[in-house]
RNA sequence: GCAGGCGUAGCUCAGUUGGUUAGAGCGCCGGUCUGUGGAACCGGAGGUCGGUGGUUCGAGCCCACCCGCCUGUACCA
């Protein structure tokens, strides 16, 4: 190591990932807390599965390929078997339940949940980590609307728990099997199109992102990233006919369509009028909880008006009716339960992911505007989402296994929250210190650390939490640099005893939170010095445990 | 992945047409102050100018490649 210019370890961490203080842990052990117990309020109860999954069980080995996706964190184990981190929480779940069903380990239907780190290798953005928690809940064994229903719910009211208020957020509905019925019915259907029907799903989810022109660009011929032909990057289209983009582009905008009265008189013929039945005696009161939110949401409003215009679509393919069945289930279980379209609506462009859903698809958006640090707007993907997979666990078993699902994005809605100042800013609140004045004396000013310790924060609940005390570590040779310490700790108090307290068996208990107010008043030295003591009491030593108890009191 | 923008002290930023020892404010450390956080004043530490290579007598500045960050877009289980 002669060298000049040694070669340092540089200290750093790969792109995606991210440290957490005391404060962010604080905050999100709050919040998962909070998840907790509403999901245990709507009977599911916990498991745990580990980070690692063989891969095939995650489902992610492309076709034509022996290497799994990119996108997810692989690696080979000792005998050559690729294992990856998990990407999600319900594709381990799957391979949970596959395991134990018909054992004594799980009753049918199995309502469960797990909160837990989950990887992606993709490139990171705003509230979008290669690292991040997710909260999950999964009742797995019910083809039931209900369980579908329920996960709505859950996911309303959780929203809710986490101090969301109503209108700030929307968990939207809608159903895999009436966008493949859509989609059948322009003669998108088997084998041979599933290339083409991936790209009008995806241009149908942009449907809340770009105006309807450049979902009409992405449907036929492509579209230019830039705004104009050969700027930025191009997207290949899906080149379906200007008839055929009418049809998908109708049934988007079927909220929109149905405010015609007309439309709505003339929906009923051509779908089961069992779907109308009880129409009328549903909506109109739910018209109080209407409200546009910055996001204009293409769905209508009103149950009754979604769904006479998907009544109007002039399809009747059985994966059209059948969905549309299924989303009037939801939407009259919900509704019965006193979620109004505020909370809980139908929204024919959410298409979530692509891999396993196969009926209701949920997902949750905040409704508000975010802003980064430096006041931009930020656009923030959906913090939560989920939906049916029936073909999930029947991957590893002959039988069909119905399970539908929802997930919370813990991390995404933390760094949501965090940036419009709901959390995350609050210093966490320090021990109090015990300052050494004489270096000859550590040992007594231990034992009062010791004492603190063992002495609950509240003398009347002997049981309830300890004081948290620490004894000054750094280099003891003045008093002004303990209190600096204390003060950067956010110590409610320090602890001092000089000689003269010692000769008279005292402490002197310093609050530091009336120290600061008084600071701010004086301007000289002398005054200040003045003031600083009215901050603190001296007190016998007898009395160090309940004088603290007394500022702690004071502070909360 | 693609397109564009940006990288100078812990933070926010200056830095002349390429010219000698790269600056400021805030923050940090120390002192004035041997029993008190703040203020004030004084002093100090801290930079291979994102990295590597090139052009040049000479590069923070010009060129190439790489890395990182930001925005849009793609993907989003």
């Amino acid at each position: 190591m002669t060298d000049k210019k040694p070669n340092k370890l540089k200290a750093r961490l790969p792109r995606g990932l991210a440290d957490r203080g005391p404060a962010e842990i604080a905050a999100t052990r709050e919040m998962v807390e909070t998840i907790r117990q509403t999901f245990e309020r709507y009977g599911f109860e916990p498991v745990e599965t580990p980070a690692i999954e063989y891969t095939d069980a995650l489902g992610k080995f492309l076709p034509d390929q022996d290497r799994p996706n990119e996108g997810v964190f692989s690696f080979q184990d000792d005998d050559e078997q690729w294992l990856s981190l998990r990407y999600d929480l319900t594709a381990p779940l799957a391979r949970y339940v596959a395991e134990r069903i018909g054992t004594e380990h799980i009753v049918l239907p199995y309502r469960s949940y797990r909160a837990g780190y989950v990887f992606r290798n993709e490139k990171p953005g705003p509230g979008r980590f290669r690292q991040f928690m997710q909260f999950d809940a999964d009742t797995v064994g019910s083809a039931s609307m209900a369980a579908d229903a329920e996960m709505c719910m859950l996911a309303a009211d959780t929203m809710e728990a986490l101090g969301i208020p109503r209108g700030s957020y929307v968990v939207k509905v809608n159903n895999r099997k009436v966008l493949d019925g859509v989609m059948e019915a322009i003669g998108l259907g088997g084998e041979e199109n599933a290339g083409r029907r991936l790209t009008v799903l995806r241009a149908i989810d942009k449907a809340d992102k770009f105006p309807i022109q450049e979902i009409r660009k992405l449907l036929g011929e492509g579209r230019w990233d830039g705004g104009e032909v050969g700027k930025g990057d191009f997207t290949k289209g899906a080149f379906l006919t200007s008839g055929e983009i009418d049809t998908i582009l109708a049934f988007l905008q079927t909220g929109v369509a149905a405010q015609t009265k007309a439309i709505r008189d003339t929906a009923r013929a051509s779908l089961r009028s069992s779907l109308f039945s009880d129409i009328d005696d549903l909506d109109d009161d739910d018209l109080s909880d209407l409200e546009v939110g910055p996001l204009q949401l293409r769905a209508g409003n009103r149950p009754r008006d979604t769904f006479a215009a998907l009544a109007n679509q002039e399809i009747d393919n059985k994966a059209f009716v059948e969905g549309v069945e299924e989303l009037k289930a939801i939407s009259d279980l919900v509704r019965r339960s006193g979620f109004g379209t505020k909370r809980i609506k139908i929204d024919t462009s959410v298409v979530r992911g692509l891999e396993y859903y196969t009926g209701p698809v949920f997902e949750v958006e905040l409704t508000f505007e975010i802003n980064d640090e430096k006041g931009r707007p930020v656009r923030f993907g959906s913090v939560g989402g989920g939906g049916r997979y029936d073909g999930l666990v029947s991957r590893f078993r002959g039988e069909t296994v119905p399970a539908t699902g929802f997930s919370i994005g813990v991390s995404r809605l933390q760094a949501a929250l965090s940036l419009i100042g709901k959390l995350g800013d609050n210093k966490v609140q320090g021990p109090v210190v015990v300052t050494v004045f004489d270096k000859d004396r550590i040992a007594d000013y231990q034992a009062m650390v010791t004492q603190l310790r063992n002495a609950p924060i509240n003398a009347e609940k002997p049981e309830g939490p300890k004081i948290r005390a620490e004894l000054y570590l750094g280099n003891p040779k003045n008093l002004g640099n303990q209190l600096k310490y204390a003060d950067k700790r956010n110590a409610p108090c320090v602890i001092i005893q000089g000689g003269n307290e010692k000769a008279k068996g005292e402490v002197t208990i310093k609050d530091l939170t009336l120290g600061a107010a008084l600071a701010a008043q004086e301007k000289g030295r002398d005054e200040y010095l003045q003031k600083q003591t009215q901050a603190q009491r001296t007190v016998p030593q007898a009395d160090l445990v309940k004088e603290v108890q007394t500022i702690l009191a004071r502070r909360s």
